[in-house]
DNA sequence: AGCGATTGTAGTTGATCATAACAATCCCCG
DNA sequence: CGGGGATTGTTATGATCAACTACAATCGCT
């Protein structure tokens, strides 16, 4: 089939992108988790008593859109919330979210390097810094 | 904040998809298109009397997701369809098909070529071959 | 003639995102 | 210190995209 639209960068990106995030998050459905919620996890995890706006800021997730996210993970246990001051609150990792964070980063970075084996050895090092340059 | 996501190829690619995504739809809607929508356009232009089944097998999108997406193009008169045998039809352009086509066409290589040149001159051309690496 | 595969369709579900609105609180400047 | 603009968490709602099941009709091949 003529195909007009494979070379372009964009829906190439496009394509690729939802080929690897179906996989991961197949992967990460086995440990019971979806992508946002390891990514959440995996920010609390290297940031202690953030706020739920400034984890959205970094992730590029509405701040309404966290609610019933982190709603997800403190019901499951994973994390817990303390006061900071009238209005903000504090999100830390529980012993249970610690453990699932543990498994959420072994389901990931495994994922991720075969992802990066998966490139021709001559296009890898470009891939990061490309798309670094899409979105930062 | 400490980011131990950034450095992942996997959500740098969704991250950049996104924002790419997103911006490139946001100029198809004023002119009353999806990429979906779009994509359908650019494939049935590039191979008339294409069935549903096929351009779906094309894109990825399952043939059950094809028919809201057909009939939209369909109702706003963009595509006709052409029985082909008892079971198959052949989808087609109109006129009013092929105006908007253009227009889309336009969009798109428009949109491309920006988001290329956003990308680093060493980078550039390593880009499409490492995503089509991920998907094809 | 018949059976497995294909096609189009309908309906439902879930995930992700965007947006608007609101009350409570914070922070800074006059 | 007081007040106004910004920030935070939240509720609610809608749009888009995608996956799944199921079904009837038809095709193609043996």
């Amino acid at each position: 089939m003529n195909d007009p639209l494979t070379a372009f960068p964009g829906y190439s990106l496009r394509r690729a992108a939802h080929a690897s995030s179906s996989e991961l998050a197949n992967r990460l459905a086995a440990i019971g988790l979806r992508q946002s919620d390891a990514s959440v996890l995996m920010l609390i995890g290297a940031n202690p008593s953030a706020t739920a706006s400034a984890l959205g800021r970094h992730l590029a997730i509405q701040r309404a859109n966290m609610v019933p996210l982190l709603k997800r993970l403190e019901d499951a246990g994973l994390i817990e919330r303390a006061p900071i001051d009238g209005k903000s609150q504090g999100l830390a990792l529980t012993e249970a979210g610690q453990d699932r964070l543990a498994q959420a980063r072994q389901t990931i970075e495994s994922f991720e390097e075969e992802l990066f084996l998966r490139i021709p050895a001559e296009h890898r090092e470009h891939l990061l810094p490309a798309l670094e340059a899409i979105w930062r």
